[in-house]
DNA sequence: GTCTATAGCCAGATAGAC
DNA sequence: GTCTATCTGGCTATAGAC
């Protein structure tokens, strides 16, 4: 017999990582309060008794998905922070790591991205939102990240000066936000795919202006 | 007695009005599928026969907060790109316009979000679809908007050449992520709200690098 | 491990009183 | 216009067969 991970309760899980792939296109398609039990086992072409066997609940569910895509998304991006180059370079890199992953796991990025909206949700009993927010702080982690190589980058020179923390976040959203518009596409290369993501980061770390408006506040005073 | 706009079925539309605010809350907070009736009922103080006074149905109480968000922000937005500058001036002031409103009107943006989202919900019955659809040509339209002024900036020479199609995609949902992160302040007077909108903006449209790398794609080929 | 059956509850929608 | 009472359906979760 096999040591068993932590991954589930019994031998075969083969049914988990189905089931998790199929709960991560549903929320995504539906979102969260949308999306049956019922609708998750159609898709693996079981019964719901099965999910239950897998999972507690459905949030349950939904916090594995959660966790599985953290988990991708980072072992995809670390390695550039890491690496060489200037400031300007590595957030380059690691932008487009993360928007590729993004067009990649599309259903988990959103549910990733949905968590991080539900944190708020008064809809939450109190041991969803304690669970919720130990997730979370990975998500923190992760952009934790992203605000020290730029802090690095404005201090090589090789970025703007300016508020690293308001910068990492509007950077961090705005990467997020390609999953409003952008839908797979069936026998897509994934040399185009990263192509893609190399233009949405170098419209948005390098601007669009012809020259940067650095001249202070552009509006109010 | 005076005339009725097609603003409700009864006299008073104040109700209407308090309704729409507290959905536009609700399906923020707790999203489209995890707010009840009963949650926006009580928000106003009342019990739910008063919501479906006014509103057929859950969903069409949706449309109706999506369609006052659109609405809201086109008037704020429009005027400024008919404005007099260069694209790129113009394109500074819309976006700016558009972030102040995404601030001012947490609520009414968030719900459009999650409309656009929704679009491609298998959960949605025919009827419901085609509601939905209608609505999102008005986003669509709004959109449009954006780049024909950011073809004008790229023809003016304001703007970088590039995909114009893409930077306002890009540009669009940068802007609109901002509702991820940003939380109202209470006593935030407008000007700071104002100030920082044109700090996002100027991030966006500028660019952080120092000097913006125009040097072709950032990765693979 | 997976299914069937069902308990139990919750929420959308309606009817009719006031 | 607004409320109370209620119907109705559907969904989470469980129990127990296989």
């Amino acid at each position: 017999m096999e040591a068993q991970l932590s991954t589930g309760p019994g031998a075969d899980t083969g049914a988990r990582e189905r089931i998790l792939d199929a709960a991560a296109e549903a929320f995504q398609v539906q979102g969260f309060g949308s999306t049956t039990i019922d609708d998750v086992a159609e898709q693996v072409s079981a019964t719901k008794g099965l999910i239950y066997y897998h999972f507690r609940s459905k949030f349950d569910l939904f916090l594995a998905v959660y966790e599985e895509g953290m988990r991708r998304v980072r072992a995809k991006v670390e390695p550039h922070a890491r690496g060489e180059g200037t400031g300007c370079e590595r957030l380059v890199a690691m932008s487009v790591a993360h928007v590729t992953n993004l067009m990649t796991d599309l259903a988990y990025h959103n549910v990733v991205h949905e968590g991080v909206r539900a944190q708020s949700s008064t809809a939450l009993k109190e041991r969803q939102r304690d669970a919720l927010k130990a997730l979370n702080k990975l998500r923190r982690d992760y952009e934790q990240m992203f605000h020290q190589v730029v802090s690095e980058g404005i201090a090589d020179g090789s970025l703007r000066t300016v508020d690293a923390a308001l910068a990492t976040r509007t950077l961090l959203s705005s990467l997020n936000a390609v999953d409003m518009w952008y839908r797979k596409i069936d026998d897509q290369p994934a040399e185009a795919v990263g192509s893609l993501a190399g233009r949405i980061v170098d419209l948005l770390i390098g601007g669009i202006a012809t020259r940067p408006g650095r001249s202070g506040d552009t509006a109010a005073g």
